[in-house]
DNA sequence: ATGGCTACAGCATGTAGA
């Protein structure tokens, strides 16, 4: 089974970026987020012929959006994540498909909106780890994938990329990371390359041929799917494009 | 650090991203 996830930074005006992905890299799941669009605003047409099914959950506004795009069966299980009444943010969604529980996420970046803005990513964080705890208490085989505006130690961003304060990398954030990590997940990148200075994503303008770039976004495998991890791939191809996403795509192959 | 990018709402800039 191949996964792969990718900050879209618009499904609109990305979908043929996403169309040649999925026809190259083939992976039986793509978790989209960012998608910037309304649900019914998904570009549905751009995949009607490519052989995945779709299920996306939009935003009014013009913010946040997640997808998931599948060659499998799946049946969507959340499109929220549990723990905060009113929480309107479209950042959550979890399938069934493979025999394995996959959940998509958008975590939010933190840096705007002042101490609420940075306190409500921290909440979203403890609220995915108690999830994802009660998640891993079933022997179900379990991922996460996606955005999670954290990079998770200094091996993660190119030095200078971002200040100490910056919500991505400050103590908090990290640790929340870890917290979530010990309860018996495993990175999947880290676990093939526990070395390598690795990135997902490049700010517009000059950073990406400067490889100026932050690790971000994730895949977190319980122990029955990291015994199964075979390879990763992080396509840079798709940020060399015309009009790319600011991030790229993070696919993993299990045996 | 920020916006020097980029995208969006909506039509002038403000907000957000990371």
């Amino acid at each position: 089974m191949r996964l792969s996830t990718l900050n879209v930074n618009s499904i609109r005006k990305r979908a043929p970026l996403v169309r040649e992905f999925l026809d190259r890299a083939q992976p039986d799941l793509l978790f989209l987020q960012e998608l910037k669009c309304k649900t019914e605003e998904f570009p549905g047409d751009a995949f009607a012929d490519s052989g995945y099914r779709w299920h996306a959950v939009g935003q009014h506004g013009g913010r946040n959006g997640v997808a998931v795009l599948s060659k499998l069966p799946f049946e969507v299980v959340a499109e929220v994540l549990p723990g905060e009444d009113e929480d309107t943010h479209a950042r959550y969604v979890e399938v069934a498909a493979g025999g394995a529980r996959l959940a998509g996420i958008y975590l939010p970046n933190g840096n705007s909106g002042g101490a609420e803005g940075y306190a409500y990513k921290l909440r979203w964080m403890q609220r995915l780890r108690t999830l994802a705890a009660e998640r891993l208490e079933d022997t179900t085989p379990y991922a996460i994938l996606g955005d999670f505006n954290v990079c998770p130690t200094a091996l993660d961003l190119e030095p200078g990329a971002l200040p100490p304060t910056d919500a991505l990398v400050r103590p908090e954030s990290r640790s929340a990371f870890r917290a979530l990590m010990h309860l018996g997940l495993t990175d999947a990148v880290r676990a093939l390359h526990p070395e390598e200075r690795l990135y997902t994503y490049w700010d517009y303008g000059a950073a990406f041929n400067a490889n100026r770039g932050l690790r971000i976004d994730h895949v977190l495998l319980s122990a029955s799917l990291a015994e199964r991890l075979d390879k990763v791939e992080i396509d840079m191809s798709l940020r060399s494009q015309e009009q790319p996403s600011d991030h790229t795509a993070v696919t993993v192959t299990l045996r």
